[in-house]
DNA sequence: GATGGAATATTGCCATGCCTATAGTTGCTT
DNA sequence: AAGCAACTATAGGCATGGCAATATTCCATC
């Protein structure tokens, strides 16, 4: 084991990546929380609301997150316990189901938001001059699409609708 | 809900964050699998191995990785069944114990290796020419260092020894 | 119109990891 | 020296979420 392999500018550079994201998870995650919403939550109310009529398929909700089919089952139940999404059956198609953000999701979600927004200002985009960030998002960028993990948490892809036939 | 609070330009910008993020951490799982280790357990070791004598204190390790204590607990137990770890008593204070890797570690971190840094060449820094590679890195180290989680995954920080008295 | 294969959501089982409580040390203060 | 607060590692209880199995529904093919 060669020392001088922690060194190698590749290790630096992804760990840079990974530690800047870190640090920015947990200053949602904090606040978040003073919301009632854990991360995961409002990844999913962030999907769900952007889409067509505020609801996806539990299929198309799964592909659009970093969840299973069978995580997205779970935590569609804890928010629809908490009144934040409703399941609604789907007429055409009685295998499929629509998780639908309720009035009280997109209440949550209108109080969580500035605060998000704020955070993202204040430790990422605000951190840097105009051309700094602009490098830095056309970097991103090309990473993302190089490594395109389908579409996951941010939602900057173009939706690949799912709302479909209902 | 203004629809258009998803087009803001700082929503964006972290959804590209995140979305390039993940699919490189799904690239790294796949390949860590390959060796038989979790992505907490090649951080464990990346972190054990580029410190001072191949160990930390428990409470040590549990600052530089993203784990509580409780999990260090939890994971070093694992990885000292597999024979990758051992637990060393610190002579000189009879709370703490070391995690120290084992030949065994060390060559199964020495495997891993080749096939990690070649992921992060093909789909990150490869990606990108110098300059804008240069440019995206400045753009991370400035944001990390404002948002500063400790020291988390990566481990470009310098070492805040740890090692110390034993 | 039957039938078999694909799609869909859910559940059981399991691994992981956090929070809190606990027990054992240490060292400072009186 | 005795007491006490801080520190350290671990264990119990719990939440989360993945994988595989399951039941239901759809659809294409015969």
């Amino acid at each position: 084991m060669d020392q001088n392999v922690f060194d190698d500018p590749r290790i630096t550079a992804i760990g840079l990546l990974f530690e800047a994201t870190a640090g920015l998870s947990a200053r949602f995650s904090a606040q978040f929380e003073e919301h009632g919403l854990s991360a995961v939550e409002f990844e999913v109310l962030m999907r769900l609301t952007r889409s067509p009529g505020h609801q996806l398929r539990m299929t198309d909700l799964a592909a659009q997150t970093s969840l299973s089919t069978s995580g997205v089952t779970r935590v569609v139940d804890r928010m629809e316990r908490d009144g934040l999404l409703r399941r609604r059956a789907c007429p055409s198609d009685r295998r499929s189901s629509y998780a639908v953000v309720t009035a009280a999701g997109l209440a949550r979600l209108d109080q969580t938001l500035p605060g998000h927004v704020q955070i993202i200002e204040q430790w990422f985009t605000g951190q840097l001059d105009p051309a700094a960030l602009d490098a830095l998002l056309d970097g991103l960028r090309q990473v993302r699409d190089a490594v395109h993990p389908g579409a996951t948490a941010g939602s900057t892809d173009p939706l690949p609708a799912g709302a479909g036939d209902c």
